[in-house]
DNA sequence: TTGTAAGCGTTATCAC
DNA sequence: GTGATAACGCTTACAA
C-alpha cells in the first residue's frame, strides 16, 4: 500500500540496501547516488517504517514513563505535568518518542513496564517516582534493562543512574526557614512513608531540629498522601496535639493546599497565627493566598537531565552510574511569619 | 538473546504457527496443545515482541496523543492532565499503549504527527485540541488515518467523529448565569481567537446577551492566551473601558485565576465589586479565592469517549463519524454576586 | 487440528 | 561504492 524502501529502490534503479544507506547518510555512498536517491524518495513520498526499523536494528527510538499508582490521581499535581514538559524537551531534539504507563494500581503499572520492555516497545524508561522495594526497579534492574530514576533510589542507589534533589539539605534549610523565624513547635506534612521524597524530606527536617536541639516530636509528624485532602486530613490531625505546632513544613505544594484551606476553616490566619513552608513550586503554590513560601526544585531540569541521562545509557550501556543533583532554592512569599 | 516463539515451539514441540495461534487464543487450537504450549510459555518466560507482531499485523495496538502548541506550556493547564488520565483509563482496558507528541510549536508538532503516522508507529491519533486551519487534521484526513478529536472541528465537523461540549450552550447558560443576577455589562474573555472553544464560547456569550437585548460591545471581548498572564493582561485591558463591565465570562479556569488576582490587586472585591464565570472546573476553581464558579464539562469523560470512539473506528474503519457531546454543568461557588 | 512457508519493511553481513 | 541475501520475530494463507 504505502510506498516502501523496495519501491524507492526500483525507481532510482539501485538495490534496496542502497537506499538503505542514503537514509543512514552513509559516508560510502556517492553523493551523486544520495541525491538521485533523496531525488526519488521526495517524488515518491517515501517515509521510512519505524517499526520495520526496529525490528531489524533491536532499538526502537521510544522511551518509556513510568507514572506513579495513586490510583492515577497523581496526574493532578501539575509536578508530573512539568516533568513531562522537561522530558519532551529533551527528547524531541533527538527525536525519541515517548510512550506512557496508563495503569492505575501498582500492578497494573508493573505488567505495563513488562509490557514495554519484554516487547520491545521502547529503549529505556525513566522512572518518575521512587518508593521503597518497588518491584518495577527491581525488574529493570533484573532485566539489565537502561533505566533512571528522578528521586533517590532506595536500594543500591549508587548503582542505578537518578536525577535527584537534594532533598535532605533541601529541608533542612526549608525548616531552618522557619527556625529562624522562632519558631520552636514546628510540624511535618508528608507523603506516604514509602515514598523516598517523603524520606528524605522528613529525615532533613529532623536533623534541622536536632540541630538546634530541639527534640522531635512523633506527634508532630505526619504521613497522608500526596493530595488536596492529605492536605487537609493531615493538619486536621497535627493540630489536635495538646500543644499544636505554631509552623508547618509540608512536602509538596499541593498538599500545602488543603492545609492552607483547612487551616483557613479552623480559624488560623496565615502566616500569622501560623507559619506554612512547602516544596516544588508549581504554579499552585504561587496562585493560593497567601502565596505559598515553598521550595523550588527545579522540576523542568529533573526532566530534562532525565532523558539526557537515559539517552547516555542507551547509546552506550557501559556508561557509569550517575547521580544528578538538580539544585534547588526557597522561594520566598507570604505563608510564613516570625512567631 | 530473549525467547521467541521459536524457542517455545521447539520446546512444546509444536509449529511456530501454533504457538502463535495459541497466544492469539484462536479456536481451531485444542485445548489440550494450548495447556502444553502455555505451559512452556511461563517456563520459558515468553513474552511476545510487540514490535514483530506489528510489523506483521501491520498494527501496534498504540495511539498517539497530539498536543497544542502553546510553546508547550499547555502542560501547565490541568485540562490537558485531566484529558490524559481518561484516556489512560479508556486505552488501559483495551491493552492499548499511548504516545504523545512532543513537539513546542506548531510545525513541531505537525512532524511528530507524520513521524507516528507514516511511521506506522500509531494505529490512530486523538486530537487535543482543535483550531481554525489545522494543517494536523488537514494531513490526517488526506491520509485517511482513524483519528478524533476532542473539541469542535472547524472544516466539515459533520465528517469527523469528535467529542465535545456543547460550549455555546454551556456559554449561554453561563453568561445567562450573569444575567440573572442583574448585570448588564458583561465581557467576555477568551483564548486565541483561532481556537474552537474560544470561538464557541464567544457565541454562546453572544447569544445570551441578544436574548436579553444588549448589544454586543467589542470593547468588552478580548482574546488573550489560556495562561495567567493571559488573564492578567485580558482584564487590564477590559476593565480599562469607560464603562467597565460588572461581570466577566472567562473561557478557562486557569485564565481566570489571572483574572482573580488582577482584579484583586486593581482594587476589585470578587464577587461584591465585578462577579467572575469561568469553565473546566479544574482542581483551580475550587482552590482559587473565592472559590470560581464555572462550568464543569467533564474532562474526564471527554478523554473516556474520545478512546472509545477511536478504538471504534480502528477497529472498523467503516464506522460512520460521530459527534459525541459530553453534558456540561454550572458549579456554582463564591464568584459570583447579585448586582 | 496442526504444519509449512511466504511475507511485513527494514538493517546488516557478506561479497564483488 | 554497490548489490544480494539473510536475519529481525511474528502473522497468516495454504496445505496436509
Amino acid at each position: 500500500m504505502s510506498v516502501t524502501i523496495k519501491d524507492v529502490a526500483k525507481a532510482a534503479n539501485v538495490a534496496p540496501s542502497t537506499v538503505s544507506r542514503v537514509i543512514a547518510d552513509s559516508p560510502r555512498i556517492s553523493e551523486k547516488t544520495k541525491r538521485k536517491v533523496r531525488q526519488v524518495m521526495k517524488e515518491l513520498g517515501y517515509h521510512p517504517n519505524f517499526i520495520a526499523r526496529s525490528l531489524a536494528s533491536q532499538s526502537t527510538n521510544v522511551i518509556g514513563i513510568v507514572f506513579p499508582a495513586s490510583g492515577n490521581m497523581a496526574f493532578q499535581n501539575p509536578f508530573y505535568s512539568e516533568v513531562l514538559r522537561g522530558i519532551s524537551e529533551g527528547v524531541h531534539q533527538k527525536h525519541y518518542g515517548i510512550q506512557l504507563t496508563t495503569g492505575a494500581t501498582e500492578d497494573e503499572i508493573y505488567e505495563d513496564v513488562v509490557r514495554m520492555v519484554q516487547g520491545r516497545r521502547v529503549d529505556g524508561v525513566i522512572m518518575l517516582y521512587s518508593k521503597i522495594n518497588d518491584k518495577v526497579i527491581r525488574y529493570l534492574r533484573e532485566k539489565e534493562f537502561p533505566f533512571v530514576v528522578i528521586g533517590k533510589p532506595y536500594d543500591d542507589p549508587e548503582q542505578i543512574t537518578h536525577i535527584d534533589n537534594d532533598n535532605i539539605t533541601a529541608a533542612k534549610e526549608a525548616t531552618k526557614h522557619l527556625l529562624n523565624l522562632g519558631h520552636r513547635r514546628i510540624g511535618f506534612i508528608g507523603g506516604g512513608k514509602d515514598l523516598m521524597v517523603t524520606v528524605t524530606r522528613l529525615e532533613g527536617y529532623k536533623k534541622a531540629l536536632e540541630e538546634y536541639n530541639i527534640p522531635i516530636r512523633e506527634d508532630y509528624i505526619i504521613h497522608e498522601e500526596f493530595l488536596l485532602s492529605g492536605g487537609k486530613h493531615g493538619v486536621l490531625e497535627i493540630m489536635s496535639a495538646k500543644e499544636p505546632p505554631t509552623a508547618l513544613v509540608v512536602a509538596d505544594d499541593i498538599m500545602a493546599m488543603g492545609v492552607l484551606r483547612t487551616l483557613h476553616l479552623m480559624g488560623y490566619d496565615i502566616p500569622n497565627s501560623i507559619s506554612v513552608i512547602s516544596f516544588n513550586n508549581t504554579l499552585f503554590s504561587e496562585l493560593s493566598s497567601p502565596p505559598l513560601t515553598t521550595v523550588d526544585i527545579n522540576i523542568l531540569h529533573l526532566g530534562i537531565e532525565a532523558v539526557k541521562n537515559l539517552l547516555a545509557i542507551i547509546e552506550n550501556p557501559k556508561e557509569p552510574t550517575k547521580r544528578v543533583i538538580i539544585p534547588h532554592k526557597i522561594i520566598v512569599r507570604s505563608s510564613c511569619a516570625r512567631i
